[in-house]
DNA sequence: AGTATATTACGATAATAGTCGTATGTCAAC
DNA sequence: GTTGACATACGACTATTATCGTAATATACT
């Protein structure tokens, strides 16, 4: 069994795929209440399961939440940045060998990428590339 | 809840965490026994453990298996490529919008690539446009 | 104040994943 | 043919995730 999970973590762990999709929400409307990410994930589930989920995100401190009058108003807890930046990590050791180019690989032929897109990787790879050992 | 999962499905679903070690310690070993699986993935856990995640994943059909005169076989059920694929495009669409360009800026960011690896992607990506829209 | 409506808190339940113990089976070597 | 070393089968238990119902709380509108 993974070590048991305390509430006074330094690092929040990885979300679960439906606390994924719930940050996804959140990164993608900034700071909402319970009620516009229940509509946005639109998901067959009920609102009261939406509002757990993110309690139980709250304890995990993968959100944070402020008071807004009548309702709690989220927002993610970490960069967004980081959080894609830990699960594609996590998923490159796990199933790549830690090889980047074998990921691209697989994204590539999971969902091809059009012309231009490919050419926005050459240039993320470029960027990268410049601000090297720095 | 995810709809219930039938064993005579025609497509395996996603393989979980754990079962995803499993899978990649086959892809690098090839055909493996149950021992060799367990001694490889290399986790605190008890040999009927590891034997028993495998028989789950056997009638998931993420693993196939054949008999050896005194023990099982077992290799994955799926090709490796497609599971990646099927795993990234997932995640992609997840926690990327589909971006494959910002997947591999957290891929990036997550683990440095060495020059080396660079090109490697950059030639990943020359050859994907050469044979588009074929 | 009193009712209606929306929100939160929280416990109960169910589904899935992970863990292991024990029984049973197989083979080889004595 | 008995014994010892491994292997498999399978049920049970635990932890985690997902789901929801209900009660309590807050706000708004008469």
């Amino acid at each position: 069994m993974p070590p048991k999970r305390t509430e006074t973590e330094s690092v929040p762990p990885l979300p679960t795929a439906g606390e994924l999709d719930i940050l996804a929400v959140l990164w993608r409307l900034g700071p909402a209440t319970v009620r516009e990410v229940h509509e946005a994930v639109n998901k067959e589930i009920g609102y009261t399961t939406t509002l757990k989920q993110m309690q139980v995100m709250l304890d995990k401190k993968l959100v944070i939440r402020s008071e807004r009058f009548r309702s709690h108003v989220y927002e993610a807890g970490i960069p967004k940045g980081q959080t894609q930046s830990r699960i594609v990590g996590d998923l490159l050791v796990r199933a790549f060998e830690g090889s980047a180019a074998r990921l691209v690989m697989g994204a590539l032929s999971a969902k091809p990428a059009s012309k231009g897109e490919l050419n926005e990787i050459r240039r993320m790879i470029d960027e990268f590339e410049k601000g090297m050992g720095r």
